[in-house]
DNA sequence: CCATAGTGTTACTGACTGTAACACAGCAAA
DNA sequence: TTTGCTGTGTTACAGTCAGTAACACTATGG
């Protein structure tokens, strides 16, 4: 049955190919089969590098137009949507919703420095004047 | 070939049984499988929670010792330094690197509300000043 | 010596991903 | 019109992994 009982859209689970194509897309903003496949290092088949974007299509990440007769592709959701989504996941998982805890965490593994959390800090102060009014999240 | 094209210790990628039984040991401490059958909801079989607990031993989550014939399971590592890495893999693979970027994107994302951010600036900046040369240890 | 509790081993299934072949369709050139 | 290039749709296969569990083996207490 693996991870997914009966998930309908379970961000996150990408595999590393898929990444990488998506990491181009958003890079590029938007491309074709064929650019995509020449911004790769590696030499892929065509109908490879297609059928990856058709499931990354399918499962929310791109969106794609027909132009031309050629289908060009691009993002269906931010670079940094997606990430939050991602880290909430996360966040949810092993933090069991905490924000804080993950925040330890993530001094405790090193993936913030202190200085980065200073810079953070005043970002997120300017954050919470630049738009005040929140309407839910409370938790400690 | 799947996601792990040759990875050793590659965190965050654990199925929804294993997260389970993972954030029961993190939150009871240490347990015996049986212990850890009870705490479950679902019906398991013995030998199912048994096998998912070798997997997340082997995986590094976990350690055991043999408490008078009896396996006793405990955390290998912590749920911070865990959700910590978790968390930087997402940033690696989606922000390149920029945690900026995944601030960005958790705000976005409204994983991170106003109310928190206020907070989480105090406790940042209380944390940059309360230990400021320290590589380790300055939690809450 | 036997039952009980717990371990070690092995396995099957379904999902997901990497990777690609092949067949079909429209448009441009010959 | 016929040919061929280019791009799409469909289908598939192999490898890995998680969920789930049966079964065989081994001490230990009685």
């Amino acid at each position: 049955m693996a991870r997914n009982i009966h998930w309908d859209h379970d961000p996150g689970e990408l595999g590393e190919l898929e990444r990488g194509i998506l990491l181009i897309i958003w890079r590029k903003g938007s491309l074709t089969a064929e650019q995509v496949r020449e911004e790769l290092d590696r030499p892929l088949k065509d109908s490879t590098i297609r059928t990856v974007l058709r499931r990354l299509e399918e499962k929310g990440y791109l969106s794609h137009t027909v132009e031309d007769r050629t289908f060009v592709y691009k993002p269906a959701e931010s670079r940094q949507l997606v990430t939050g989504r991602a880290v909430k996941r996360i966040v949810d998982w092993f933090c069991e919703g905490s924000v804080e805890a993950l925040l330890v965490g993530m001094v405790d593994s090193k993936v913030l420095g202190r200085a980065e959390l200073q810079r953070l800090a005043e970002r997120i102060a300017a954050a919470s004047k630049t738009a005040p009014a929140a309407k839910k999240e409370a938790k400690s």
